[in-house]
RNA sequence: UGGGCUGUCGCCAAGCGGUAAGGCACCAGACUUUGACUCUGGCAUUCGUAGGUUCAAAUCCUGCCAGCCCAG
């Protein structure tokens, strides 16, 4: 009897071929949409975002295409507690949260995969742009880097277990974006030429901050905007409009582009300085998942990835005392931000990855 | 009230008789499953104002207005 897997199908291309590798690969497959949110309450109406319901009518097209049965999973609860609860709380404080990264651990791996057991799959299936081998001689899966360097994804993931690891397929960690396009095309999926998505999904518009505001009620207080000399140079809108390394938006004019250094919570002002001053070789990351191997007895020598899009730079890592990990770069990196996730790499592999304090 | 200086895009600022540099800010695209960064493009028919000189003025001259400084 073949196995059976639930794909999580957010609507877009990605996981709808996600979905059609894996039928051909032999699993018995369904699929399932994620409710995270509902438009009515992110202030937009029929926008285009993940999981509206537009996203949710081609999710269906394509799973009953695929003559897949098809399911919607009201995970709203769940997802405003744990990814936009954390999002806003990580603003407030002064951090720069990656709701990304929250939403694959929280609602991917953790509440959708325990909803497929509880469905008696074997697997689920996303869309993700990374790949999991398991290694044999050390009895562990592995998370590594997409073929596609470009499209990779895999540092949103390195918060995921080997329990999570070893029942989670990726079938798209080998293909590029234009194969994938072209597998839907020849699929006839509805939305073979849809868009990719961007911004973080449940604030459509862009406008975070806005969003903060509405949905926790909060408005932010205005402040100073201060030189690293303590010398006020303007006022900023509050806090959370801001994030380490930014140059829009701040509305002064200088000499020179000015770009955020720091928030400070206790005084409510924004500290400017010029951009050679953003660049700083250390860091620390609490929360941290090793995946790899267990926590190292001593230094390790890995390429770290400090945001999304960063390519990654040579940097020794090694765990303290209280098992957080401390990170020392060869070369000073721009604007390491606090919430912001750190990804550590030997070649493709993850090694871990924790969040930057 | 005398004397001096200054008035060019939202801010700073070139220009000094030949038909408005640049920076910052801002706006729009691109890039991007986070926030950012970055990149590309846009951004004064007009130089406080009213006249005058000149083929030609932001640039020279005169009046006026405004701001700053010094003196009283």
């Amino acid at each position: 009897m073949s196995k059976r897997a639930l794909i999580a199908m957010s609507g877009g291309v990605d996981s709808s071929v996600a979905a059609c590798l894996a039928a051909g690969q032999g699993f018995e497959c369904a699929g399932a949409t994620m409710k995270l949110f509902a438009n009515e309450d992110i202030g937009v109406d029929r926008e285009k975002t993940c999981c509206s319901l537009e996203d949710v009518e081609d999710a269906r097209a394509v799973a009953y295409s695929l003559g897949m049965e098809y399911y919607v999973f009201n995970f709203t609860l769940d997802f405003k507690k744990q990814v936009i609860g954390k999002f806003i709380s990580g603003y407030q404080n002064g951090a720069t949260p990656n709701p990304c990264i929250d939403c694959n651990r929280y609602m991917k791996f953790e509440k959708l995969l325990s909803r497929a057991s509880e469905l008696s799959f074997d697997y689920i299936v996303t869309g993700h742009y990374a790949r999991i081998e398991y290694d044999a001689g050390q009895d562990r899966h592995l998370l590594k880097k997409a073929a596609d360097e470009n499209k990779d994804q895999s540092y949103v993931l390195y918060s995921m277990t080997q329990p999570q690891l070893s029942r989670t397929l990726l079938p798209l960690g080998g293909l590029c974006k234009t194969e994938i396009r072209q597998i839907a095309l020849r699929q006839g999926f509805v939305n073979a030429k849809k868009r990719d998505s961007q911004d973080i999904c449940f604030v459509p518009g862009g406008d975070y901050a806005k969003f903060i505001e509405l949905a926790s009620g909060n408005v932010c207080r205005e402040g100073d905007f201060v030189d690293t000399g303590g010398r006020v140079l303007g006022r900023h809108k509050g806090l959370i409009h801001y994030t380490i390394g930014q140059r829009r938006g701040l509305g002064l004019a200088m000499k020179t582009p000015m770009y955020v250094q720091s928030k400070n919570t206790e005084d409510n002002t924004v500290t400017l300085c010029t951009n050679d001053k953003l660049f700083s070789k250390t860091l620390t990351a609490a929360d941290f998942n090793w995946i790899a191997c267990e926590p190292p007895g001593e230094p390790l020598r890995v390429k770290a990835k400090i945001r999304y899009s960063h390519p990654g730079d040579w940097a020794v890592a090694w765990v303290l005392p209280d098992g957080k990990v401390h990170i020392e770069f060869d070369w000073p990196q721009r604007a390491i931000a606090r919430g912001q996730a750190v990804v550590l790499y030997d070649n493709d592999i993850v090694v871990g990855g924790g969040t930057i304090q």
